[in-house]
DNA sequence: CTGCTGTTGCAACTGATTCGCAAATAGATA
DNA sequence: TATCTATTTGCGAATCAGTTGCAACAGCAG
């Protein structure tokens, strides 16, 4: 069973296909890797200029379908909660999923072994072969229950 | 704890709520609750412009972001198997969730009871309050799996 | 160093969704 | 039933994320 990549081997993933490592392939995906938290598109193309300022947006674009393509980064969707655009992150932070607090937007990590059992559940129920799976929670975080006053989460006010 | 909203219900919620039963809003309404499959916006427009022509592409939008926001529908994105469009399905089929098959691009529901028990797992270890689930799995049906000869199902050919 | 081929930049394009505003109308009220 | 008014709609333009065609560029094998 082929491990999950580590910190410093997608652009050796990418060697090893035979695909060429450029200036810009080099930026994007470092920045990828280094970044803290998730990244969409725009931003992606923001960092990765600051380390080669020839990155192109179309280059971001084809790089990340590159590299989805690939499975060396997972794209996130987080409940949408700053509009449609998606999030990256490199897949060796992988097997955890999201919890998006519709209150305060921030994006929770979350893990638990059922997650893990779920994903053999459906392997062996269904028959699928799994590549990817998306799991986010959209919610309310315990911060944000309290200052809310313990009410249900969305009252009509809030949601009208 | 308040039951999932029935078949015929929607309407009577946007009343009871005193939201205005306008023939638009009854021709979406009614198209969500009559599709077996899951529909696209495009689509339901087409679809509820056969029950009231003067529906409006805007309206549909402004309404599935009504009924999203009161929790009568979900949205699901399906994995992007089709660009990025949403899909829309009534909360009353929820408890499920979507396996896409990347080869065939068919969608399969599925249930396990891991699945509840994950949920409430989540909200136990993280306090958070749930509003929404989304889980979709990406990967190859059986049929394909045996079509494409057993072998990985996303051999280097295939993904560059 | 050269050539072949994979990659890139550019700018125009697409497709999904949103917006502003004037006109229409559901439903409460008289 | 006629009237009133806040809500909802249609329209068309705008936005936003992501994609594409093509000529120029540049890894890297030889």
């Amino acid at each position: 069973m082929p491990g999950i990549p580590e910190k410093k081997s997608i652009l050796d993933d990418l060697a090893g296909r035979g695909l060429r490592l450029t200036s810009q392939r080099r930026a994007i995906v470092e920045t990828i890797q280094d970044a803290q938290g998730h990244l969409d598109a725009a931003t992606l193309l923001k960092l990765a200029q600051k380390r080669e300022p020839r990155v192109n947006r179309a280059t971001v674009y084809r790089t990340l379908d590159l590299l989805k393509r690939l499975r060396l980064i997972d794209e996130l969707d987080l409940m949408h909660l700053e509009g449609e655009k998606h999030f990256y992150e490199t897949r060796s932070k992988s097997g955890h999923f999201h919890l998006a607090c519709l209150s305060c937007k921030k994006i929770l990590e979350h893990d638990t072994p059922t997650f893990a059992r779920l994903k053999q559940e459906v392997s062996d129920e269904t028959g699928f072969s799994i590549d990817v799976v998306r799991l986010e929670v959209g919610g309310q975080c315990p911060a944000c229950r309290n200052l809310s006053g313990g009410n249900s989460p969305l009252k009509d006010r809030e949601v009208l």
